[in-house]
DNA sequence: TTCGATAAGTTGTATGATAACCGGACAACT
DNA sequence: AGTTGTCCGGTTATCATACAACTTATCGAA
């Protein structure tokens, strides 16, 4: 389940990718000391140096804590260890999918919210992004870039740090499979429509209605994942 | 913006924040070849070692790629950079707040497609959690675990690989806030009408009925976080 | 008992050396 | 001209060693 990385170009991947497995697999608990960097140098046959390069990306990835003099420790919580998504994964149309049914939640609710607390300016910011879509739109752009800050600018109004955070991370991999799966669908066609879906979703959100703003904005995810599932078919 | 971490207790800590500043601010941009290892050491005034494990930290953060003999890139693509929430801030109201309702928005959906797409099994499953959470107020116990069970029970039946682990990384943090905030709000009562609302949200999964599913999921957390926001006046 | 010094063990940092590898330059050959 | 092979400087990957800074436990003295 937990899959390392099979991959191991060098050995600090290699012990890394080791050492992350015995945390996960309970065989190192939460709060123990790890073996010391000597310890683990001669077990696997490495450099100390290597050791520590490892165990150097394991405390980026707030798996354990180290302290001069004392040793190293597997992290008590795991608050710290950050959501990924595997980069590999992104060209399949089921994880296309998935990061598609993902963001249906997150901006769906995001623009709920930010029906409700939207100030002036950033109702301005949406409208203008609105715009910016449908102007390179009409000089024969893909508008990919514009459709984004669209959403960019609906999860900033909700006034929620995390949302925003969190849409800009699932964005990166909406461009990434744009760049597989856009050539299959049909621009005009396509940008018409979700042209007339953002702006039911710039209207509701104008007019105040929550409600509205989050079924507006989860017909137009649902209708990109049916858009999207209809080209796998070609 | 960035606010990179100031409380460097190590050099490494330093550098590679300093790296990943500048990265993020474009003065070392997408492609471009970073500085030798020997320039950097130079510059920051500490060893190779300490450049190195900088450096091995933004590659496992995804920042860079190094290829031996050729040097360290910034990376193409940021997909493999993770979300991260900062650990430091779980303990203020406004943050609670936020990551609820961020639940609010997966787990909500989350149990949309659970009804649509939940198998047997995984319907007795979330049954199973149910009451499990019945059994252990019954006896006393605060039911936290149960309840975070049975939620993820519904995340796993949404066959949403991303849902899953997103919950499960948010769930994290409920924990971690539930020790702080936790024993401000009365057990019995609460617990109740907690058990009201999940056993609603069960019902409508059983009766696939997502929209239903959805509408009592998102009840569910929006009285949580006014549950919260209650206690906040205490 | 309490306190403080000491010593052993561990991580943090520095340094120098070697191996593996990349990229371009250049010569040799077709 | 175009291709191939080789060499060479530069760079990362790894190793070994040494010392500094820190933690913890022990031991002895007040």
């Amino acid at each position: 389940m937990v899959q390392a990385k099979l991959k191991a170009n060098n050995l600090t991947d290699r012990v890394s990718a080791a050492m992350a497995t015995r945390i996960a697999s309970g065989r190192f608990k939460p709060g123990a000391r790890l073996p010391t960097e000597q310890a683990l140098s001669a077990e696997f046959g490495v450099s100390r140096t290597v050791v520590r390069e490892a165990i150097s990306r394991l405390k980026s990835e707030g798996l354990v804590d180290t302290r001069q003099g004392a040793g190293a420790f597997v992290a008590q919580s795991k608050l710290g260890v950050p959501f990924r998504i595997d980069p590999e994964s992104v060209d399949s149309f089921d994880a296309t999918v998935a990061i598609l049914e993902l963001r249906l939640a997150v901006e769906s609710e995001a623009a709920a919210l930010a029906a409700g607390r939207a100030n002036r300016k950033e109702l301005k910011a949406i409208g203008d992004a609105l715009h910016a879509v449908q102007a390179a739109v009409a000089r024969g752009a893909d508008g990919v870039d514009e459709d984004l800050r669209f959403h960019r600018a609906i999860a900033q109004a909700a006034h929620n740090k995390q949302y925003l955070e969190l849409a800009e991370f699932l964005e990166r991999y909406v461009k990434a499979q744009i760049r597989i799966t856009g050539g299959k669908i049909g621009r005009a066609a396509r940008m018409t429509q979700t042209q007339n879906e953002h702006a039911e979703i710039f209207r509701a959100i104008s007019a105040r209605d929550a409600d509205a703003a989050r079924t507006a904005a989860r017909a137009h995810f649902r209708k990109g994942i049916v858009r999207i599932e209809r080209s796998r078919s070609h």
